[in-house]
DNA sequence: ATGGGTGCAAATCCTTTGCATCTGC
DNA sequence: GCAGATGCAAAGGATTTGCACCCAT
């Protein structure tokens, strides 16, 4: 997990490390530019994906596209395969302390209005081609 | 919020409700045609939008694309604007207990190797914005 | 010199938009 | 007859891929 990083990876690393606002691959990209301007976009997208599989780096999705639909509009958790993407709704309410919430809504400054929680882990199909 | 629903947003709607694998956009599209032959993707697109505002369906967000970046890979929770879709780091711990999320886990079938509390509702700026 | 990393451009894929037509009321 | 819904095609945006070149080892 501690493969070198190449200059350009730093420099990538560098700028998400230091962003305070989640910026999107694009974003990444127009900040490293400032320092190295011949670097490409392919060349983001790339060690963008390294950095996730080594861990330097978390990706978040966020509601926009790309998403998928669910029809059980009552609240529930999921579940979500971190190696095939899979997405399990969690049979059971998992339970998070009303006071905890609000006390997080307030420290983030937003309103509550619902909340979920996400379990990330291997799916059984992942886990039979163990690996 | 009940309007009401034209019959292609009942087949969408139908699709959606009774598909078991929160299928994306372009699935339901699929699935959809094999009744309706002549629909096309954009009205698709555009009733899934309206379901989700009307709450008849929600939409999750996988880590397939257009995702952000965090630099931040310590254990955190974030919170998320329903209208700006800002995203926004949770301060503070949301503590939920390991047992339940083992049992989730179990009972969804995964190993579970990590989790995230996600808040959803108006961030600051949308607030001032009122409406 | 060799192989991985890189830049560039083209290709893909997903989603949205413009617009003319159609539908239900 | 009208307003909104729809189909189609084209546009747009994000990400990936193919390929030749370059660099570090």
């Amino acid at each position: 997990m501690k493969d070198k990083l190449t200059s350009n990876a730093q420099a990538v690393l560098e700028v998400v490390r230091t962003a305070n606002n989640h910026p999107t691959a694009l974003e990444i990209y127009e900040t490293v530019r400032e320092q190295r301007p011949r670097i490409g976009v392919a060349t983001v997208y790339r060690i963008l994906h390294n950095l996730v599989e080594q861990g330097h780096v978390k990706e978040i999705n966020t509601s926009e596209e790309s998403c998928r639909y669910d029809g059980r509009i009552s609240r529930h958790d999921h579940a979500i395969c971190t190696v095939c993407g899979a997405l399990i709704d969690v049979p059971v309410d998992v339970k998070v302390s009303e006071a905890i919430l609000q006390a997080a809504a307030q420290a983030s400054g937003i309103t509550l209005s619902s909340h979920e929680v996400r379990l990330y882990g291997l799916c059984p199909s992942c886990q039979a081609k163990h690996k």
